[in-house]
DNA sequence: TAGGATATGTTAAACGTTTTCTTTGATATC
DNA sequence: GATATCAAAGAAAACGTTTAACATATCCTA
């Protein structure tokens, strides 16, 4: 492979100058530049990074970790780091810790959880990376973190605990407050919830904005109208079937495989959805669109989540300082689909 | 960060000496070793890859390309990938095309992507990589690499074209076989097809593998029955209520999608799926663990396929040559669920 | 006890860049 | 014509490793 001292043998042009021109730094004449580029390209020139990063102690490299590359979320978010790493000349390398295969569902074994991130981490380090974005759901694992080591970090989709590390969300309150006011708009009087477990802030923060949307509406809350979930679709038939003997007319699940419980209790019983009773999920997972009725749910910013996480790093790394919030909440926005059809009300 | 140097000047023992401790050589004794080590881990060392890349030429790290990674097939592929490097102690690094985000369905204008995929393959030869496994269908993209440059190449889930790079594929035709044949065993006598486009090499080997078994089981091949769609839901509607029409009692479609498009217009006719009409689909999806009843299909093994490339590329490095047949089939299996149900005849 | 082997260490030269500092030569200024 | 100014180009020292080639000490063999 060409390297640089190869062009300025065969120009003339010393190695310094030719260093000048690739880089497109001044001080050097257009002659002489016309000289070196055409050079560069008849050998086929192409920069030896791992030099470059050497010498220069950078190497305009974010390191992306996830738990597991094959959860639904995970690619998008990638994706949206990626793009937005490609917009700005930077470069990404992935670790993926494959936590899914590796452990089901999450770590159980918190050391064994955290020595696999340092792994990761070391390794990205050792190739200079200026900063590591870290995506996932279990935050203990990268508390971990902080102690550890000097590049920044950012948190995407997940909260961080430690206020010096900045994390991307989407806004579970905001969401599910959207998502209940459709419903309400839609012509839903009596509105039920299925929420996920009690341990899980999704479930925490998408029960507050529910509630609020209630209030807001002025319908009365009635507690026996939300019941508790374990995010599985069975569930949803069993509890949808209890909402509904208890007079729902409108059901918010906390997300769409519970709605699909739902979903399948009514088809099964000849409760037709988006008139009978509405309802809307949460994740637009491929199920929602699938299922008949095509379900209502909210859609999360995923893409969005991990291009500003890119920018955020991106932002600290150019010396502009950590953002003012420490969480940084991005909207969700409502897929409206057949679910929700509903009688609408004039808004 | 800790250099080798610093370890050398705590320690008194020689660069070199150093080097080969943390290199795991032989020719140090054991109390020079665990000097060395301890100081190590005391300076929390790390060893600096871009310098060692580039001292070594080697980086021992693959590149891997995806046209999309967020398209359904490509992070299993890639984590398959992963799995093998980390088990191999490689390193691999990821460059993602973003194809969809960009063209839609699939890139319209040669040479801009062609461009694309040489920028790629250009920054992972700048980094030094051992190789690169390209993820991908759109194989005309794919020509162009080999007169590009001297890494290796293998292809994934695409045929390379070029018989001196490598392709791991899974058996289309055999699969189609199979899952054929597990019609004609669950009862089916009048079996139609829906198929993919005609263009398409996926739909050619599904079409000969369905003929196939047919043949072997002497069903009586009936070309009206075998119908061609477009990859999309709404043909499955369409020429599935044709097909039943036409008195087929069960029907393999070339992905779930259509399938799924079938389950519809028997859902909607009151026609029992997995009892009155057998229902079969192709690539085991989300989908067809999701609708109602639930969906037999062909499950791709593409963390296998993943595996497989990985190892392949990694036998091809460490100078065991090409694998005797340019192109790696491998296997598929069927998942059987409700749609395939019927009245089991003896095997 | 000389003459190897063998085990252990060290020296120093690379790898391909970037970057600081210096040199060169031309032009402008007095 | 001597000197200051400036742009352009070059020399050389790093960056942190690896690795050949070499040096030394220890031990064995005849």
């Amino acid at each position: 492979m060409a390297t640089i001292r190869e062009i300025s043998e065969r120009t003339g042009v010393s190695i310094a100058t030719v260093s000048k021109v690739l880089n497109e730094k001044h001080g050097v004449n257009a002659e002489t530049r016309q000289l070196v580029m055409d050079a560069a390209r008849e050998l086929n020139y192409r920069p030896n990074l791992n030099a470059r990063y050497l010498k220069s102690g950078r190497s305009q490299t974010l390191g992306i970790i996830t738990e597991d590359l094959t959860v639904f979320n995970a690619p998008e978010i990638v994706d949206g780091i990626a793009a937005a790493c490609d917009e700005a000349g930077y470069h990404y390398i992935l670790g993926n810790l494959r936590f899914f295969k590796r452990y089901g569902n999450g770590p159980k074994d918190l050391e064994e959880s955290t020595s696999l991130v340092h792994g990761v981490v070391d390794e990205m380090l050792s190739k200079q990376v200026d900063g590591i974005i870290y995506i996932g759901c279990h935050s203990h694992v990268v508390v971990s973190l902080s102690d550890h080591a000097e590049p920044q970090f950012v948190c995407a989709y997940c909260t961080s605990l430690d206020s010096s590390i900045p994390s991307i969300l989407y806004d579970d309150q905001k969401a599910a407050f959207e998502a209940t006011e459709r419903l309400i708009r839609a012509g839903g009087r009596t509105i039920g919830m299925i929420a996920g477990p009690t341990d899980s802030s999704h479930s925490y923060n998408r029960t507050r904005g529910h509630q609020e949307a209630l209030f807001a509406h002025k319908v009365p809350y009635n507690p026996s109208l939300t019941l508790v979930g374990d995010w599985g679709r069975d569930c949803g038939y069993t509890l949808g079937e209890q909402l509904i003997k208890s007079g729902a007319t409108a059901i918010f699940a906390h997300n769409d495989l519970m709605a699909t419980g739902v979903l399948d209790y009514c088809n099964a019983n000849g409760i037709e959805v988006g008139k009978d009773i509405l309802l809307i999920g949460f994740d637009n997972r491929e199920i929602s669109t699938v299922c008949r009725p095509q379900l209502s749910t909210v859609a999360l910013p995923l893409f969005e989540i991990g291009q500003k996480a890119a920018h955020i790093m991106l932002d600290i790394l150019s010396g502009k300082g950590l953002p003012a919030e420490h969480e940084i909440m991005l909207e969700c926005s409502i897929i409206e689909r057949e679910s929700t059809l509903g009688t609408r009300r004039k808004s």
